[in-house]
DNA sequence: TATAAGGTATACCCTAACGTTAAGGTCAAT
DNA sequence: ATTGACCTTAACGTTAGGGTATACCTTATA
């Protein structure tokens, strides 16, 4: 497959494939004219790391994970303690999002948003 | 008061200070040997700053609820515009973040984490 | 056959918000 | 005079690519 296929077939832009390729996460074959060109074996590293970026883990993460995905002397608790890891944070990201949310949701309620100046955001953010 | 006195005092680091003026959102003084000099008025906006960073406005945004700050004809509507788009912005990230926290869960849940290869998570991400 | 269109290549600059050296100037105390 | 704590600027590193420029390759059309 060549580069824009399989960008169209795993919606993701032929940049972001050549980046992974230049940071070594994944490779491909040239043909005679230097066009990449992706092989089965390819093709599914490729769209092991798209998954495994949608989950949210880093390129980093990924390609622990795909190091794992290729050793078949792995083991599962490896894998385990890497998703456990990214769980922990997603965890602290979201609770701190929601105090953030709380605190503006609190802020935009009680601003008249006029077109007077007097406003309880700017008064709270300057206290 | 020096810039050192004042990032203990707002817990942040010299060089974020730096940085806010570099990129022109705070000014200082400039004592006879170079060293700044935050006065009254710097030390408010750079507090301003602060808080605004605190409720997860960009600098971008910060500089313009600073502009909004310092107007006195400010009209309340443009700050809440702000604050709404970030609390819009939030949520969604919010939602995001709950989804993948779903996935890693389940995921998590599923894999044995010992020292054998079969894992869920890989079988996933793999699929 | 020439040329235009479209896919491909490398390579460089850009983003946000600082962190991190590196290399050096200033100041007070010893 | 030296130490150590503070200050300075400059400049590269970080994350995950986006955007742009320039040029080569291939194919369809005039």
């Amino acid at each position: 497959m060549y580069i824009t296929e399989i960008s169209k077939k795993l919606k993701i832009t032929t940049r972001a494939i050549r980046h992974y390729e230049e940071i070594g996460i994944i490779s491909s074959k040239r043909l005679a004219n230097n066009y990449r060109y992706f092989d089965e074996a390819n093709i599914d590293k490729l769209k092991f790391l798209v998954r495994a970026r949608n989950l949210g883990f880093s390129l980093e993460e990924c390609k622990e994970l795909i190091k794992l995905f290729q050793n078949n002397n792995r083991k599962s608790e490896n894998v385990r303690n890497i998703a456990k890891n990214k769980l922990e944070n997603i965890t602290k990201q979201i609770n701190e999002l929601k105090d953030l949310k709380k605190s503006l949701e609190w802020l935009v309620m009680k601003c008249p948003g006029n077109n007077r100046p007097d406003c309880p955001i700017i008064d709270e953010l300057a206290k």
